[in-house]
DNA sequence: GAGTGGTCTAGACCACCCA
DNA sequence: GGGTGGTCTAGACCACTCC
């Protein structure tokens, strides 16, 4: 007769706490976690509930977990990015990271689309940045980034390296979870295929990414349009 | 002293085994497997380690667990492929599935392109099939796939159903377990343009599949091109 | 050698499903 | 009510890292 739904297992609630713990910046990322025994007798549970909380964070890569040395905070380190968040790769040769050149970077209100992805409303202003990203020297992706101001003060005054998640984690204590990434086909408009040396009308993979914070907050919109005649967009499924 | 690589956890051993009679057959898409505690009787481990091996299985998406039910082999139903295998989906409206119609299926000799995506030699034949598959009466996809004929017999010949994973298993044996996709965004020809109903030249999005099955043999290529104004590929970044 | 995460076991109990 | 998977515990031992 009690709520059937109302059962929350003891590892989840215990997960709970640390993911607040990350949220607050209790531990911060590169930060080592306490050891599981530690961690068991602080709240009072076995050492095996508090592994099966961490071995979750870790399959989330909120956590990495090194057998003999400990847990730690993950961070946003190229490598990271590298796989986890950019996923267009050369049709030959290595996954590389692109460089950036800042084209502008200023705020304004934001607009629907803006609002919309980032559950803001007309009154509110966002940054943004639009860049244009280059392997070796050739033009690859031209994109555009909006950030809610309130989350992000002062950003668009400051250098804007090419890393930005490390960037939001270090200065403004913002971690990012996850994205979700909407795929299209597009031609491009002169100004873009200006910008990547192509001739206006040329098809463009047009990526439109949200990203969330460790709370499921929506943090950061990206649209970027990437030329595909020497890279793709790798996608597993399983 | 001893090998410093050659150490394999006993629940990675049970979930070989169990891997082996999936690939074998032994148990059967839809099918449900003998109780864990069983399992662990048989093989003569404890039910935690069979568990673990079993936790895998699921989070590869290779069997699924009911709690209360029992644990059971992952069938290819249009639910899963829906979810895992197909990304493509509307801008409003839900999740579908699109109708497929067949505009042609034969054998040929394997080209470079499915020679190496399929590990085949220029002697092996391929059965290639292409069809067109709408949301509606609207069409959306052209695509061509290409099958060893050494795994597929006759499948040329028969009937072309629109959920071919479900066929591979049901009379081929062959359970597909994940899949990589290479996107890029290309101008279509006059051909497939003329099939979609857009204008030659048109950007659609092209999707390179392969498709492995679940000792990692290479079983499938699909080369799609998919028109992306009101639909688009949607990829979870966690 | 001390400390960490990783594995393995055994047993108790809980939530869920079905007959 | 009996069977299934899911949780939680306690303890032993193993593999790895660092000092």
């Amino acid at each position: 007769m009690a709520e059937p739904l109302g059962f929350r297992p003891l590892y989840r609630q215990v997960k709970a706490i640390f993911v607040r713990r990350l949220v607050d910046g209790v531990w911060a990322p590169g930060e080592g976690l306490p050891s599981e025994g530690q961690l068991a007798a602080e709240i009072g549970v076995s050492q095996g509930t508090v592994r099966k909380a961490l071995d979750e964070l870790a399959a989330e890569n909120l956590v990495v977990r090194r057998q003999g040395r400990g847990t730690f905070v993950a961070e946003h380190d190229e490598r990271r990015i590298l796989f986890q968040f950019f996923k267009l790769v050369p049709d030959n040769g290595e996954r590389r990271f692109p460089d950036s050149t800042v084209l502008s970077a200023e705020t304004g209100l934001a607009d629907a689309a803006e609002q919309a992805a980032l559950d803001l409303t007309a009154k509110d202003r966002v940054i943004r940045v639009r860049r244009l990203r280059s392997f070796e020297t050739v033009p690859l992706i031209v994109e555009t980034l909006s950030l809610p101001q309130r989350l992000f003060p002062g950003l668009e005054a400051g250098p804007i390296p090419n890393n930005l998640y490390s960037l939001y984690a270090a200065r403004y204590g913002i971690t990012i979870a996850h994205a979700r990434e909407r795929l299209k086909a597009v031609a491009l408009n002169a100004d873009d295929a200006g910008l990547l040396g192509v001739a206006a009308g040329s098809p463009a993979l047009q990526i439109d990414r949200l990203a969330l914070a460790l709370d499921g907050m929506p943090v950061e919109r990206r649209l970027s349009l990437c030329l595909t005649e020497e890279a793709h967009y790798l996608s597993d499924l399983r």
